[in-house]
DNA sequence: TTAATTGCAAACACTTTGCACGCTA
DNA sequence: TAGCGTGCAAAGTGTTTGCAATTAA
């Protein structure tokens, strides 16, 4: 655990635990965003001894330090979490089989700066996610 | 309560009752989405005695009937709720007092048919919710 | 050493459920 | 009057917190 993981946290003032490297490893290795209770089943299942609250209490921490972020996905049960790259991310959700594909792309263009002139708001940043079946699910998603 | 709230209800199949009636009434002319806890509250303001879990039942059965929509902003408690106008909706929400304003412009254009035909994905919807700082908390907008 | 991190158990906020009673159609 | 709608109380989730014990720096 002496790799990057460790030095990303160093870096932000935070100790390196073998808790919050692995939890930073896990979400970094992810290819979708994850739920705390996953988080905590996967260490459970690597043998990592960890309470649910060292998940939430590690998540929250990671998130205030901009490493991971945060997000709720309509009627997903409780939030995710995923590795904050720093570009700005989009979803893809599968409402078949709740699978998450992050996009890079995002289609607003210069929607946001349009929004501003016209709203007198200060437009922070966005958030997109965007619904469908996928491949597999889209055969057998004839009822909803 | 023999106005048009009871019909979109009865044309609905579900009996016209006043907790209904009310609770689609309010979403109806509420200019922005509300929480099962201040439709709950506005009803015993206007002496409207009612339970919590009516409350909820009645909103999942308004959704159900796509009478009204279910919505979770990023970092809000818990869900709010909308009156479901055909149109789809997006919103931009003020992270200064949390108001919400509901935007009828769609600017993802055909990114929903571009994405589909990339990924093979069967598109269903979107949501996208804009975040930033109305007029009035602009102004103080400076620690976040 | 010592301040940050963790485990534990208990509290929380929001939402759902079972059952008996009440009311609409 | 038949069956949907409601109140009530209790249980369920997902998440947070206080405090004592532990551990990284």
């Amino acid at each position: 655990m002496s790799d990057n993981i460790s030095e990303e946290l160093k870096k932000r003032g935070l100790k390196s635990t073998k808790h919050r490297a692995e939890i930073l490893d896990m979400l970094k290795h992810s290819d979708q965003p994850v739920s705390a209770e996953q988080l905590f089943k996967d260490m459970l299942d690597r043998n990592i001894n960890v309470n649910f609250s060292t998940v939430y209490r590690t998540l929250d921490t990671l998130c205030e330090k901009d490493l991971v972020s945060k997000l709720t996905i309509e009627s997903e049960g409780g939030a995710l979490y995923e590795f904050n790259s720093t570009m700005h991310k989009h979803h893809l959700i599968c409402l078949g089989c709740r699978k998450i594909i992050s996009l890079d792309y995002c289609p607003l263009g210069n929607y946001e700066q349009t929004l501003a002139e016209k709203t007198d708001y200060l437009i922070a940043g966005h958030k997109l996610d965007i619904y469908g079946y996928c491949p597999e699910c889209r055969k057998t998603a004839h009822e909803g």
